[in-house]
DNA sequence: TGAAACTTTCAATATTTATTGAAACATACT
DNA sequence: AGTATGTTTCAATAAATATTGAAAGTTTCA
């Protein structure tokens, strides 16, 4: 295959996958095309490869740095604005990690919590049944936050060196 | 709170989650209704509790069942249909993330290991950085498969035992 | 067989979400 | 101050997704 189709499906591709994850299509493109970058590139280079608008590029690189997955970069002599995006995947993983945590699981836990002190009668099977499935949620919302909290810290080789002694 | 109150917010929250997670808010809702009922419920219970069609409701039931997240439960003496949610969240997770590896990540999969077969010149800083983007998403991506599927055959207490003996 | 009870389908419609593009804004330079 | 170069905003519009509801389909049983 050559480089410029390969470009392409890995872009359309990331654009896929993220849309099926609750991840603009645009925003993810704009990621892929980026990431793929050996250079940093200028909102005009992203608005051509991937023929958006101005408006769209602006609002979509805007996005990518609340992500924590671009950045601007300044060039001495000239007034054009640079992107580039971080290229360490395992940093990419924990930044999506963090964010969505921070952004959907977070406000999801404090609920959980607060349904758990719902009050009824303990006879009640519409009670019982809404408890126990509302404490085991939490339960497991729990360990999953947990567990990126740990990822969050942890250095790749740590990561999946330990992982997988265990899941051998 | 009482237990109304509670129910209200927590299929609103559980349908809110879903959309952010690329999962039809409707289908998040339903199957939150059915996970907090102690009976299995009818099409028409269904239909007045959320205040949805009776189309919506039957496509919504049957995805739901292709995810492999309620069944359909017959009633001697009865033509009408009943659902029921599979009510152990451990078991739900492992079918969510089985069907979302299968209908997402193993396709992308597919397409990184096409991709990094790409020709070119190794000099080229544009195919270096394209291959070395593609190697180390797809080495991530076979990780995160690799513990997925041994997530799908783990059992809840061992899953989480090990994982906090690990992540302390 | 016929008709009541229930389920499924899908074209039309509504809703949500993303995108455009032109005007307003900002900055640096002469 | 004026103008050239670049960025941001956001109301209007387009595109994608979800929902409705009525007609067609299916099953059961008198």
């Amino acid at each position: 295959m050559e480089l410029a189709e390969a470009k392409q499906k890995f872009i359309e591709a990331w654009g896929k996958l993220g849309s099926e994850w609750g991840i603009n299509r645009t925003m993810a493109q704009v990621h892929a095309l980026l990431l793929i970058s050996p250079e940093a590139l200028t909102t005009e280079q992203i608005m051509e490869q991937l023929q958006i608008s101005r408006g769209n590029a602006n609002m979509t690189l805007r996005d990518l740095i609340n992500w924590g997955l671009i950045e601007k970069q300044h060039r001495s002599g000239e007034r054009k604005e640079y992107f580039f995006a971080e290229k360490d995947v395992w940093t990419i993983a924990r930044q999506v990690a963090k964010e969505r945590k921070r952004r959907e699981l977070e406000p999801v836990l404090k609920l959980l919590n607060q349904l758990q002190e719902v009050q009824g009668d303990e006879q009640d099977p519409e009670y019982k049944t809404f408890k126990t499935s509302v404490t085991d949620i939490n339960k497991l919302a729990s360990n999953v936050d947990k567990t990126l909290e740990t990822m969050l810290k942890a250095e790749e080789n740590w990561f999946f060196g330990s992982i997988f002694k265990l899941f051998k």
